[in-house]
RNA sequence: GGCCCGUUCGUCUAUCGGUUAGGACGUUAGGUUUUCAUCCUAGAAAGAGGGGUUCGACUCCCCUACGGGCUACCA
C-alpha cells in the first residue's frame, strides 16, 4: 500500500518535471508567425484578415511577425502584387518585422530567392526514401484523372498505384539517372495504413488515414518546390512557432505534418481560420460579390476599375476593427476598437470555428465610430480627406470637415455632404407645397432682413429664433423655408452654419432665389 | 463521388449542463433636437432535424440534413 502510494508520487514528481522542463522551453522560444501571401493579384480581405489575425498574435505575445512572399508559382505571378500587399499592411499599421522589404536574419523572405534550400533539403528527404523522382508525363496523368472521374472516382498517385508508374520506385538505378536526364518531379512517399494525428488550435486534434492521401508532388519540373513543401522548409527555417492561415489549408495539414515528420522535425502550432462568405448565397466572398453590390472587397485600389476600401473612403482603422470583429470576439460587449487595443485583447479562443458572411452595413457603421473618435485635425489628416475637400479653398477645409463629420459614416461621404456648396438642389416641390400656405415669403423676408442687419451668425440665428417666437410663426416653417433657400431640400448639416459657411453673399442670393420662385409659382 | 471542417435571431456573435438564450448591425415604433443625422427608449427576431447520455442539454455523444473547404507540376 505504502510502495502504491510511493509511486504515484514519484510519477507525479516525474511527470511534473517534465511538464516544466517543456513549459521552459517553450517559454524561451520566441513567439514567431509568418504571413505568406502569393502575389498573384490585389490582396483580398480575407487575406488581409489572416495577415491581421497573425500580426495580432504576434503582438499579443511579443512576439516576431514575418512577410514571406510565396512566389513559387512563375505562371501565376502579377507584377505589383507584392508592393500591393506590403502598402496594404503598412496602410493598415501591420508593418512586418522581417520580410522582403526590411530584410531579418532569416531571409531572403521570397521563396523565388530560395530555390537551392529547397533543392538542398529535397536530397534529404530522398536520401531517407522518404520522397522519390516521378517521370510520368503530365498528360498521361491528366487522362487517368479523366478516366477516374468518368467511373465517379478520384485518381490519386499514391500507395495503391504507384509501382504501376515510371518513378525512382520501379526503375533501376541506371534508368532513373539516366531518366533524371529529363524532366522530372520529386513526390512525398506516403505509407500507407496509418493514421496522423494533427492538432489544431481553434478545432482540436484531427486525425486522417494516409490511405486517403496521394504522393504529393514536393518539387515541380521547373525545379520550384510546391507549396506544400516550400512552406514546412521555410517555416521551420524561419522557426515559425504558429502557423495562421486560411481555412483551406486544413485538408493538406496531414500532409505537411508528414514532411515535418520525414525531416525529423518538431512541427509547429497550427490555426486554421474561417472563410469570409459572400454577403448573400453560397460561397466565399470574391471579386465579383464586390462589383455587384458595390462595396469593395480589397483593402487598396488595384488598376484604374477596382476601388479598395481606402478609395471607397474607410478608415484603416475602420476596416481593420470590422476585419477583427469578423471570425473573432473577446468574448465581452465591446465591439469599435484601435488596433492597439486589439493587439492586448486577440486571443485564441476567441476565434470562431465557422465562416462569416461579410456585411458591408456593419463595417460601415464600425468605420463611423471609428469617425466619431476622430477629432477634425485627425480627420484631416487623412490623404483621402483632402482629395475630398480639393474642390475647395484650402483655408475651409477644417471648419468643412467641422461642418459635415457628425454626419460620416464613410469619409467619401463628405462629396454628398458638401454639394449644396456648389449650388442648391432643385427645390424639393413637394416641400414647398406643404409650406406654401404658411407664408413661408414672410419668413424669408425677415431672415433677408436680419441676416442683411447681423454679420455674426450666433447672433443672428438668436435674433431669428426670437422673432419667429415673437410673431408665433413655427419653427417648422422657418427652419425648412431656410434651408429649402439654401439647400433645395431638407436634409444637411446644421442650417445656421450651412448660412455661415456660404458666406452672407451667397445665402441672400440663395433667398432671394427661392422668394423669386415662390412669386413665380403664385402667379400659375 | 471521396476526404476534412462547420451549423444560436436576416447578419456578426455571447453562453463553456440549470439563463425570461444576452449584445451589436439591420429593421419596426416612439422620444429628444431645428428638418436630416446623431442620441435615447421600446418591439419583432435564433439553438437545422432526429436519436441518445443526464434529475436536467443550445452546451456532451451518434445519425441525418444543410453549408463550407480540399480533391493540380495553384497557392
Amino acid at each position: 500500500m505504502l510502495l502504491f502510494f510511493a509511486n504515484i508520487h514519484v510519477l507525479d514528481g516525474r511527470l511534473m518535471y517534465i511538464d516544466k522542463k517543456r513549459l521552459y522551453l517553450k517559454k524561451k522560444m520566441k513567439t514567431r508567425v509568418r504571413f505568406a501571401p502569393s502575389p498573384t493579384g490585389p490582396l483580398h480581405i480575407g487575406g488581409l484578415r489572416t495577415a491581421l489575425f497573425n500580426y495580432l498574435f504576434a503582438k499579443k505575445k511579443a512576439g516576431v511577425f514575418v512577410l514571406r512572399i510565396e512566389d513559387t508559382d512563375q505562371n501565376r505571378s502579377v507584377e505589383g502584387s507584392e508592393d500591393y500587399i506590403q502598402e496594404a499592411l503598412e496602410w493598415c499599421g501591420m508593418n512586418p518585422d522581417e520580410g522582403p522589404k526590411n530584410g531579418g536574419e532569416f531571409g531572403p523572405y521570397r521563396q523565388s530567392e530560395r530555390k537551392n534550400i529547397y533543392a538542398d533539403h529535397i536530397q534529404t528527404l530522398i536520401k531517407k526514401g522518404a520522397a522519390y523522382y516521378a517521370f510520368d508525363k503530365a498528360e498521361r496523368l491528366n487522362e487517368e484523372r479523366k478516366e477516374a472521374e468518368k467511373k465517379g472516382e478520384t485518381f490519386k498517385y499514391g500507395h495503391q498505384n504507384r509501382l504501376q508508374f515510371k518513378n525512382s520506385l520501379t526503375l533501376t538505378e541506371k534508368e532513373t539517372t539516366e531518366a533524371l536526364k529529363k524532366e522530372f518531379v520529386i513526390r512525398l512517399k506516403v505509407e500507407s495504413n496509418q493514421t496522423v494525428i494533427v492538432k489544431d488550435l481553434i478545432r482540436g486534434v484531427v486525425r486522417v488515414k494516409t490511405d486517403t492521401l496521394d504522393d504529393k508532388i514536393l518539387m515541380k519540373s521547373d525545379g520550384m518546390p510546391t507549396y506544400h513543401f516550400a512552406n514546412v522548409v521555410d517555416d521551420h527555417l524561419m522557426e515559425i512557432t504558429c502557423v495562421i492561415r486560411g481555412e483551406e489549408w486544413l485538408p493538406s495539414l496531414p500532409i505537411h505534418k508528414l514532411i515535418y515528420t520525414a525531416f525529423g522535425w518538431e512541427t509547429p502550432e497550427f490555426m486554421h481560420l474561417p472563410l469570409i462568405l459572400k454577403t448573400v448565397g453560397k460561397g466565399k466572398l470574391s471579386k465579383r460579390d464586390g462589383d455587384k453590390d458595390g462595396y469593395p472587397v480589397f483593402p487598396l485600389k488595384w488598376g484604374k476599375e477596382t476601388p479598395g476600401f481606402r478609395e471607397m473612403g474607410f478608415l484603416a482603422s475602420g476596416m481593420v476593427n470590422y476585419l477583427a470583429l469578423l471570425g473573432w470576439n473577446e468574448g465581452i460587449e465591446k465591439e469599435v476598437y484601435s488596433l492597439k487595443e486589439l493587439e492586448k485583447a486577440f486571443n485564441t479562443k476567441g476565434v470562431q470555428k465557422g465562416g462569416a458572411r461579410f456585411d458591408y452595413e456593419k463595417a460601415k457603421w464600425i468605420n463611423q465610430q471609428q469617425l466619431q473618435k476622430m477629432s477634425v485635425e485627425e480627420i484631416y489628416s487623412v490623404s483621402r480627406v483632402k482629395e475630398l475637400l480639393s474642390p475647395f479653398e484650402e483655408n475651409k477645409h477644417l471648419s468643412l470637415i467641422r461642418l459635415v463629420k457628425e454626419r460620416l459614416n464613410i469619409l467619401d461621404d463628405i462629396k454628398d455632404e458638401l454639394t449644396f456648396i456648389e449650388s442648391t438642389y432643385p427645390y424639393d416641390e413637394k416641400v414647398i407645397e406643404k409650406i406654401n400656405d404658411k407664408n413661408p415669403k414672410a419668413v424669408l423676408e425677415q431672415i433677408k432682413k436680419t441676416l442683411i442687419e447681423e454679420d455674426d451668425v450666433d447672433l443672428f440665428q438668436e435674433q431669428i429664433i426670437s422673432w419667429s417666437k415673437k410673431n408665433e410663426v413655427s419653427m417648422g416653417i422657418l427652419m425648412q423655408s431656410f434651408r429649402l433657400a439654401l439647400v433645395g431640400k431638407l436634409t444637411g448639416p446644421d442650417i445656421f452654419k450651412v448660412c455661415s459657411v456660404l458666406g452672407k453673399e451667397v445665402s441672400l442670393k440663395r433667398i432671394n432665389k427661392l422668394i423669386e420662385h415662390l412669386n413665380f409659382k403664385q402667379i400659375l
